[in-house]
DNA sequence: TATTGTTATACTCTATAACTATA
DNA sequence: TATAGTTATAGAGTATAACAATA
């Protein structure tokens, strides 16, 4: 669990009844990711692994710098997964003639190929997550989503991953000695 | 980012379009658990914080173990977490005269007005996030929502979290040497 | 001097195992 | 022997800094 908060007294708030919008969509969200990443490992994918094959099949010839910008990955991160991807023959690092510092991102024909199941991964994905929802309320639930995520300033297309999620309560003082392994009396 | 995945070939099929709806919740949940999360830090609080205040308040006398398996946190990460709200008096660990190993878990005085300063920040959190769509459709989304929550045995209240999230490649073999620091030429 | 790709390092969260006290 | 709480430790993901080659 991380989350779980709804509305506290009595008063009548967004989030009364069982559960808020906005809960409900952390909640769902982080499901659903799971959910995917789950399938697509069976591929010996993770989700940046698929984002990253679906951002360069869009933007062939990319440099690493600017994928990492566009897909909000650290540099230092990013050359990890680029190299689990080049092992795998999925891309290819090309020179770039006209600047030594930089290589051109290519997916290769492998690559496609997985990119092409990770689809009907994804499919398949949606079809079960939705099961609950008539296809009318799947496109409801969808345009309702993208007003949000529009109007939020999200890139369509776009995971922002979980970046400043943890923390904020840094531990105080010393930690005060407790007997070890075991209550303190 | 982490995901991005749409239909690939021109073929029709559920994430058509932009973004099909689980990319949606999955791209708009992250949002909302980042948003919730900057707010929640206002108070010195996490996330996980706030949940197991909240699940405390409901549950008054709970031993850890209880705590931690209602909300899917392990053991060793529930004692850091409870030490951290201990030290700041939102909870109380009382001894279990019935059971000398265990610690009988309570929301004290102060952990109630965090409580509810957590319901104050939830609230403002959901009208931020749902700004694009009229109460109607807040409820709409609230209702498909919750159908799906329910339709995939989700908890009510309990945010599953990111456990199975990234991985699903283990680096291979000894990852070939390349030059420090440079490109490989 | 600035930039690209890379490595090193620290911090957090997740997960497992081991340990102490108690049952 | 089993269980509750605790600690230690290893593994990922995030983030920052530093580095070599090139601009």
């Amino acid at each position: 669990m991380i989350f779980g908060v709804k509305s506290s007294g009595p008063s009548a708030g967004p989030p009364r009844g069982g559960s808020g919008a906005a809960f409900l969509v952390a909640q769902v969200g982080a499901h659903a990711a799971s959910m995917f990443a789950e399938r697509l490992a069976a591929l010996g994918l993770s989700p940046p692994h698929a984002g990253i094959l679906r951002a360069l099949s869009g933007a062939p010839g990319i440099s690493q710098r600017a994928l990492g910008t566009m897909l909000g990955i650290l540099p230092s991160r990013l050359v990890i997964l680029l190299d689990e991807l080049d092992e795998r023959g999925l891309l290819e690092r090309r020179d770039d003639p006209d600047d030594r510092r930089t290589y051109r991102l290519f997916v290769t024909d492998k690559g496609q190929e997985s990119l092409e199941a990770i689809g009907r991964v994804a499919r398949a994905h949606q079809v079960a997550l939705c099961a609950a929802l008539s296809d009318d309320e799947r496109r409801t639930l969808a345009d309702l989503l993208s007003r949000i995520a529009d109007e939020q300033g999200l890139t369509p297309g776009v995971h922002p991953g979980f970046r400043k999620m943890g923390s904020a309560a840094p531990r105080t003082g010393p930690k005060g000695p407790r007997p070890r392994g075991a209550p303190r009396r």
